[in-house]
DNA sequence: TAATAATTCAAACGTATGTTTGAATTATTA
DNA sequence: TAATAATTCAAACATACGTTTGAATTATTA
């Protein structure tokens, strides 16, 4: 992949995080990698290839991450428990140097593609990780997934995501709002001492109910 | 209010809420609301204002509704508890005849709002609706707010406003992408079972932590 | 080195956007 | 009813966008 390609794209994933797809323009981009615009669709073909082509290099990262863990537990020949679902899904996103400003910028790109509707980036994603997609929920879901339950399951699904999605996109909007008592600085190991467990909490049924 | 722009504003949420702002134009909005384009102008000044517009309106209710059943609990002499405050937050959500639809929109606005830089219309929820704001976090932080756990709660609060805003935006979203067998619905009811005890054990450490 | 392919570039294209204009129309007031 | 204000309207404005073009430049191949 030539650098005017590499150049592209690693200005577009961090304009499209910082600012959605359709509030970044093409001339942003290449201004910020000192290309020429016309070679955005030189290489990419289009700005809803170069959408796709930002997601493809998350997602190829993530799954491989993702997967090699889950080898390593299945090695071991024991059932993936949910609790190792959701660290191995956590560090997959983190990757292995756990950091949370990588994780973070993958979560701002998943809510802009989930509130803007990008059909296209629908569709190429269901095309290439529909397969991971599946297998991953099957882990999430462990063993708390009975006949009657999927429905429950897949809003317990929405709620962990939304929290995901939000908590870690979210780092500073909260705080223009809030009170500046709650502004300071969270570290990566504790917010994933504390998401862990919120995470779990989440997808599995609680006492009182 | 001239019935020009209560369609233009009914149009305007819908619209908004469903796309985006950036994403709906005004001829969009007033081609909808059959009126002529200059009068979005006319009556609201610009973009910016009608998008002001469409959130004062939603918050005015929000915030007069969660108030009003604060006011009720107040009356008895009780402090607040935490789980009351999250059931008046959701009631005047849902409005009095928990009409989940238009929880949703609120919901969708809100997503918008945050994924998209408003900085107009921050500063407009900012100047207008910080106080109420303020309280009802005080609400929700319960008797569980103790100085060390300040900054935890704010990583709860972010949880739980994420995973408010993703699940009940996204209905229709991840069934696209997840198996078919989750496309179930699930009813008002049964939404606010699951989500309620969720809420309080988002907010609330658990017993593992 | 000469010929060919790949890439870069400045410039332009067509389209869509928010906003403004000034006349036409409707509603209100005296 | 006449005069005045409020509102609607078609049309245009300036601007920004994604995309395309064709020549210029660079890299690769024979």
């Amino acid at each position: 992949m030539s650098t005017t390609s590499l150049r592209i794209l690693d200005q577009a994933e961090r304009l499209f995080a910082e600012q959605g797809f359709n509030e970044t323009s093409l001339r942003a981009i290449t201004s910020a990698a000192e290309v020429n615009i016309a070679s955005v669709n030189y290489h990419f073909g289009s700005k809803k290839n170069l959408i796709q082509a930002v997601f493809n290099r998350y997602l190829e990262d993530f799954y491989s991450g993702y997967n090699a863990q889950i080898s390593v537990l299945a090695l071991a020949d024991t059932e993936v428990s949910q609790r190792q679902a959701i660290e191995a899904a956590i560090i997959a996103m983190l990757g292995t140097d756990l950091n949370v400003s990588r994780a973070r910028r993958f979560m701002m790109l998943l809510r802009h593609a989930y509130a803007q509707q990008q059909g296209h980036l629908r569709r190429f994603i269901q095309d290439h990780y529909n397969e991971d997609y599946r297998r991953m929920i099957q882990h999430l879901a462990g063993q708390n997934l009975q006949e009657d339950s999927k429905l429950k399951f897949y809003w317990r699904l929405q709620f962990l995501m939304g929290a995901a999605m939000f908590s870690l996109a979210e780092f500073d909007t909260l705080d223009a709002i809030a009170d500046a008592q709650y502004h300071a600085r969270i570290s990566t190991h504790e917010l994933l001492d504390l998401f862990i467990p919120t995470a779990l909490a989440i997808l599995n049924p609680h006492s009182e109910e």
